[in-house]
DNA sequence: ATTATCTATAGATCTATAGATAATGC
DNA sequence: ATTATCTATAGATCTATAGATAATGC
């Protein structure tokens, strides 16, 4: 991302020269600890931007510290954005968890619309994820075998084992596995991700209450009528 | 884009030091000019990488030109990459012509079919667009107004007079216009530029033709099913 | 004494410009 | 004479490290 600021705002201000050490603690309760400002700004501008074109610099500014302390805290900027994505993993997982026991008893096309609504609720309310997906899955990066491996996997898992059960028992078209897979984890989150798109043909903006429900019943409706066997 | 070899390459090689200057054109009608070598390069490594990503240097060493070359034929960055979409955008129109005139006796749902047939092969055959289309939604650019404005909404336009007509008439359902177009342009391109994704996960390449056409087919199918009213 | 922060800076880029020079076209 | 290319370089980054120092914890 290229920089607005100039590094020589800091020189031509008249203020007292900011000497090195640990700055007081300032009412310590009210900021959260630097370490976690890190990585919650670093999850909005890779997000944003892509592993690529974010520099420490800008992540540690945005959160109101000076560079150097995303090595101290992190290593390096790749181990900064493998934190920051766990980080953003385990909120998900929080905010949106999935506790598949309590579908046992319903069909594979109940259990699947099921997860399929919450996974396009996740992506209206947070397309983080998403977006992040797609940058490195764009760039092609060792990054996307990373993500892959540590969250992805289980998470297709899911939709994996209704849809499968779905075909097997004949309520879902006999499409490829990793097709409808696909199909699905697309419609749901990337319309959501790509919302300036839409913003800049339409003039809409799907992030407002009223466009995410009417689109989450589009997608949930369209998907669903093109995937079941005709009854 | 971080770049591999490092700059003390050419100091450490014996060979004469290249001089200033035009060099011979050898075998000129061999290679391309360099001015479409540097926009075709960029093409690839801007839909790979983004814009910020990509450094003039990388664009020209892939061209096997030397960096201030780019400034010599474009001027910025800026508009090297303004170059390249409008390049892109001609071949695209080139190999996939829109005669909407041959279209003209086929009611508005068959005319939809073949518009989203036609834009399926299209980013199948070259997701390019796409992933120029994905990294400037999410990076939230002026370029990617400018897109918008000299190629997309016409593109766009296209889709919405076929949906349009098909829900006035009642054949297809009466969701919102941009609803409907967007989960067709995402669904038709999406998956196919984010073929590593599907890589990583399944296993799966669907650059194979036969997945191509197996993905297309299955893309369409779930489509149409989605959206037509019940006959 | 340890920890967390800062400033300073090394070394590698990045964009863009300046100036040299070879090829081409008149 | 003009055009297209190169080398060199200015000035602004970028990642990472070194070293100073204030706060914290024992």
């Amino acid at each position: 991302m290229p920089n607005q600021e100039t590094s020589a705002k800091r020189k031509k201000t008249g203020k007292p020269q900011r000497r090195p050490g640990r700055p007081r603690a300032s009412d310590s309760s009210l900021q959260e600890d630097p370490r976690s400002r890190l990585e919650k700004v670093a999850i909005q501008v890779f997000s944003q931007h892509g592993y690529d074109a974010v520099s420490t610099g800008e992540v540690a500014r945005a959160a109101g510290l000076s560079q150097p302390l995303v090595h101290y805290h992190f290593g390096s900027k790749e181990q900064l954005w493998k934190a920051a994505m766990t980080l953003l993993m385990r909120d998900l997982g929080a905010r949106f968890p999935v506790n598949m026991g309590e579908l046992k008893d319903l069909g594979p096309v109940e259990r699947l619309k099921v997860i399929t609504r919450r996974f396009i609720t996740m992506s209206s309310s947070d397309p983080t994820l998403a977006r992040i997906m797609m940058h490195e899955s764009l760039a092609r990066s060792d990054r996307l075998s990373w993500l892959v491996e540590h969250f992805l996997k289980r998470a297709y898992a899911e939709f994996d084992e209704a849809i499968r059960a779905g075909i097997d028992q004949g309520l879902i078209r006999d499409i490829p596995l990793y097709a409808v897979a696909n199909i699905i984890v697309n419609a749901s989150s990337f319309i959501f991700a790509c919302d300036a798109l839409i913003d800049q043909i339409y003039g809409v903006d799907v992030t407002g209450p009223d466009r995410v429900d009417e689109l989450s019943d589009a997608i949930m409706d369209i998907l669903f009528r093109g995937l079941l066997s005709p009854t």
